[in-house]
DNA sequence: GATATACTGTTTATGGTATAAACATTTTTT
DNA sequence: AAAAAATGTTTATACCATAAACAGTATATC
């Protein structure tokens, strides 16, 4: 179904207006009077005010009167704030992605990849607060897809592999990303405000996790490696990193016995 | 820091209402008129609302009207919105866990948490919408998380193996979940409606998505595969078990290695 | 038993949100 | 020159969460 090619006009129809604007499939109008504003000021500004007081202040009043016009005038730019979210999350994801290196060292493309996806949310904390709505259809979103795969590309996999490999690793430094978010908000609220900030549960939850209903994790609760204590000072990288070889370690396994199997046969 | 215990009542001023509220910390009080609702009802019509019509359209307002009482009324019960975010998730984390296996079938355990917690996602679509604020600290949250660690419990692994091992698969099947949300979504749009809604990105993908830029997604896009376009009749259970065995193989490898060396040692 | 206290659900009000519609103005196309 | 289309603004709508004040009711204390 849907094998057709279809042109770029007939594309923007039929995908949501954000993804539409930040493909450039929307042409400007030739009449009327000029654009006082542009589509990268909005998102610039709201990238900006988001950056500093978090995606629950971006509104659509907040990043007019910034740029010293009315709330409605976006509207002229961008059709609905749901769309410019997709804007602002596209370009985010306008990072530059690292050289490409010889297939041999695919593991460490992978960790470049996944580091480079993690760094998105310590740069921008409510990148994660976007909510998914389905596959990544923008360019920059893609580019990153695309980055992912890189280092899959010669490898004996057909394409459901790949992007079951892909899945994998894109959810992991997502999950990453927002915890280091996490901790980066609770490091930057303990040190400046007193010893710790209420973003702390360890108290609490060392009373309410029991041996009974918790047997597991019971132990790890008491000794603070659940709510993460000193997780500050802590080689914060390790976490990320333990995951992320097991999963090189599985995907390098799978390969191997891919490999010796088509010989074998 | 924050070694000391603490008593059930500090603790509840320590967490969030909702947190508190769920861990039945909050005694209900004695003297006024008796309640005519109670929590359970308020949380149980919310998901009623929210299975129906998605977490956007559980309001105040429209939990109330269909009890029969003003939106202020539900204020007497939960503090805020937030915390009845906070009490919607822990309900739909209320699930049955599976039995106990044999330590040696640990592989198997892990594959029926991460089914079991892909399910939720399907069961209530609008679970993966309610944003994630930090580590779990609810009573059925923690179940779940416990479930996770239970295959872990004695195998020769650190807490921070251990916590970083769940981190890795809650991570999966959250994505897994939100990925089978979709595709469900789509379903039930498609077969209810025209051939396929608005949903359907591929034809826009293969106009957009060039050899140029992209030229390890462009195979995968051209295939169909990307979009995942019969994915409805596909045995989707595939996609999540091939990234699940390979993070098994990674963490088993990760066992083998570890047990070896404290041999040799 | 009387009174004080605390809790009930309701009404009213506030300030916020996204955005629809009507408007005079400006630029380009016909 | 006239028509069309786009501009940014004003005004208005329909939500939203929730604060404050209210009259009524059940309990605890005297």
């Amino acid at each position: 179904m849907s094998n057709e090619e279809v042109t770029p006009e007939e594309a923007a129809k039929m995908l949501p207006a954000g993804a539409a604007l930040s493909w450039g499939l929307v042409k400007p109008p030739q009449r009327g009077p000029k654009r006082e504003m542009s589509i990268d000021q909005i998102v610039s500004k709201a990238i900006e005010i988001a950056d500093q007081d978090g995606l629950a202040a971006v509104s659509m009043n907040r990043i007019a009167s910034a740029l010293g016009f009315t709330a409605m005038s976006l509207y002229r730019y961008i059709p609905s704030k749901d769309d410019l979210l997709i804007l602002m999350q596209d370009a985010a994801c306008d990072i530059p992605l690292t050289p490409e290196r010889p297939p041999h060292e695919w593991r460490e493309s992978m960790r470049e990849y996944v580091l480079g996806t993690v760094a998105i949310f310590r740069k921008h904390p409510w990148y994660g607060d976007i909510p998914i709505l389905g596959i990544p259809i923008t360019p920059n979103n893609l580019r990153i897809v695309d980055w992912a795969l890189r280092p899959l590309r010669d490898m004996p996999l057909d394409h459901f592999e790949k992007m079951s490999i892909v899945l994998l690793l894109s959810g992991y430094a997502r999950n990453c990303g927002m915890l280091q978010r996490d901790i980066d908000r609770a490091v930057q609220a303990g040190s400046s405000e007193e010893e710790f900030s209420g973003i702390n549960y360890s108290a609490s939850l060392r009373t309410l996790v029991k041996p009974e209903p918790y047997p597991n994790l019971y132990p790890i609760v008491m000794s603070g490696v659940y709510s993460g204590e000193n997780e500050a000072e802590n080689t914060v990288g390790d976490d990320l990193e333990f995951g992320l070889e097991r999963m090189l370690d599985g995907i390098e396994q799978y390969l191997n016995r891919k490999i010796s199997g088509s010989i074998h046969k």
